[in-house]
DNA sequence: TGATATACATAGAACGATACACAAAATGAC
DNA sequence: GTCATTTTGTGTATCGTTCTATGTATATCA
């Protein structure tokens, strides 16, 4: 039963095993596992014909003592964001074809708990760390990027000179979404957005909202603007919906900062006996799957979370490579009109 | 650079740092960090404060190699089934108080890569494993259980000996749809499940179908009894949809093994003019967000994922503390009536 | 008093890989 | 045929913990 509390319940096959049955030293074998310089083909095919014989696979535990782990930890905010999942499929997509896996850590939108899991994640000696629309501020990151290569997503900070950041063009895509509404001739376009309180300036939604304001401005709507705050999407939004939709100054047009919360608005919608797009027009942001649903049918933008994801796994294998000037790369969004708007 | 290229770029704090501190020797800051046996309170003091003056971690990489990493897996299939989210909640609600930390890798439901990730898991010498709704089947994953301690979640198999399960009992909850659409009227009873041509009987779509049948069966319509298949929610099936509402024999209600396909099916009702519940019942399977709209109201079974979570955290804690017998929980769902039935 | 527990603390060998320094063999230049 | 250089392979210290074995006080008992 002490054996049950130890960690090493079988009898694992080492590297000393393979280096064994191939004739060959320990450090032989630990080359051609790395492919580092100096093997000769003869030796490489012994190895490996004993790594298959013996189905012998490295300890990573024992690998993060020394080298490399050949994984890397993914931080997501929470998981319920439909764009979120499209997301890691593209990182992962990218990392596997360079034989690294990704281990997910949720953080739930809490910075006390994000920054435990980017610790944990140091701790268990990751190569290196995605971050997904991380809550905490920019200093933090840098502060983390000093021991361990950082990507983040979603995280507005051009200026970061410590991590490379991939984003949507958030602020343009907000700017096309006012774009589109106004070209189709509305002018009273109100904002649908959420109570961000203590968000530093490199939350998407921020980046949106300044979008839309600059946008109304452009053609000269700027007594238009109006940014209603409803809860996150976490909490349940029922009432304010109804309100909204009951007020003597709804708008004509509403453009809402994500389908999490477009979507639900549609459904209040339809319950009140609101016409869209006859009396309320209606554009989101995601175009998650369920907003391209002819039932649904709402007009959106598009991020391509999977371009995303993969630029991401190129940034930070070339940064785990050694690359040491910042990268920020920014991917232009579409706009999706369907019947909504 | 080739600092940079090795995984060490910091200066660690080391257990050896802390000792030094403390005045004490290395294995007595070890036996106060796992608060073994035999540490007098003066002791445990010390080297306390010493771990908080030097801001000390210890290395989850270096404990992988004897002892345990204080770490667990969770393999998801898939994350965009909105319950996952809420059951890894409960699990990691359950860890964090003993102290552990979770770890979430996705096998989007390929089952050669669920393997892959299992070894990577086992590699990174993570405690214990959690599996939700696994694809392979209950003999691969007793072969894993041998080296390292698994609970199962949405994985039906109660005759496994080496690794515990945690299960809604999703027989029982198809039963009761069944059941709440008997007892309003309606006889001609439909189940909307997905095409799972080589899914072993663990799997969750499995045993609804079971229970539905059987309850067909129980109130003398089993030749009402009919299973319609339609591709996995991960592809669209617009189509197959429309087609079924207007199809002639259109069944008076419909049973969905899940509310990802519930959903859909109601806006497609919406759009094909279809009145609910007037002309179709409808009830689903999840009690996701969604469903608990007011503008979407639709009937559902709550599993109470939470719970899950919860009770699955519970069985890998006692077991990775050396329990050897299997446990199966099964917990049982409750029907929530809204307006689609 | 001596014998024997008991509690506390320590030294040092693991764990399984990596990576440095170096030796041996092969190659090339003249 | 000699010397320099390159290629290929090996020995072994090392990473930061845990854990076994062992030591040394101090308390307990007959």
């Amino acid at each position: 039963m002490e054996k049950q509390k130890l960690g090493l319940p079988t009898d694992r096959v080492t590297i000393r095993h393979v280096a064994e049955h191939a004739g060959v030293s320990v450090a032989a074998v630990s080359k051609v596992l790395r492919n580092a310089y100096g093997v000769s083909e003869a030796l490489r095919t012994k190895v490996e014909n004993a790594i298959d014989l013996l189905k012998y696979r490295p300890s990573t535990a024992a690998r993060a003592m020394r080298g490399r782990t050949y994984t890397v930890g993914i931080l997501v905010v929470e998981l319920t964001n439909p764009f979120v999942p499209v997301l890691l499929e593209g990182i992962d997509a990218g990392l596997a074809e360079a034989n690294y896996k990704a281990m997910v850590g949720v953080g739930r939108a809490a910075s006390k708990l994000e920054t435990s899991m980017i610790e944990s994640m140091i701790d268990t000696r990751m190569d290196g760390l995605v971050l997904i629309g991380p809550q905490i501020s920019g200093s933090v990151v840098a502060q983390y990027a000093k021991q361990i290569p950082i990507v983040a997503i979603a995280h507005h900070e051009p200026q970061a000179t410590l991590y490379d950041t991939v984003n949507s063009d958030d602020f343009a895509g907000a700017q096309m979404a006012v774009q589109a509404l106004a070209s189709r001739g509305y002018s009273d376009i109100a904002m649908l957005s959420y109570d961000r309180s203590d968000s530093p300036s490199s939350v998407v939604a921020v980046q949106r909202e300044a979008g839309y304001k600059a946008a109304m401005a452009a053609i000269g709507l700027e007594d238009k603007t109006r940014i209603i705050r409803h809860p996150h999407p976490s909490e349940p939004r029922t009432k304010e919906l109804a309100a909204l939709l009951s007020s003597k100054d709804r708008p004509r047009a509403i453009f809402a900062w994500s389908d999490l919360d477009a979507i639900p608005l549609l459904a209040a919608c339809h319950e009140a006996g609101v016409d869209v797009p006859g009396t309320l027009a209606v554009i989101g942001y995601d175009d998650c799957s369920l907003a391209g649903q002819p039932a649904v049918s709402l007009s959106s933008i598009n991020q391509d979370p999977h371009a995303l994801g993969a630029r991401a796994s190129e940034l930070l294998l070339s940064r785990i490579e050694g690359r040491e000037e910042a990268q920020h790369v920014v991917v232009q969004p579409t706009v999706l009109l369907r019947r909504s708007a």
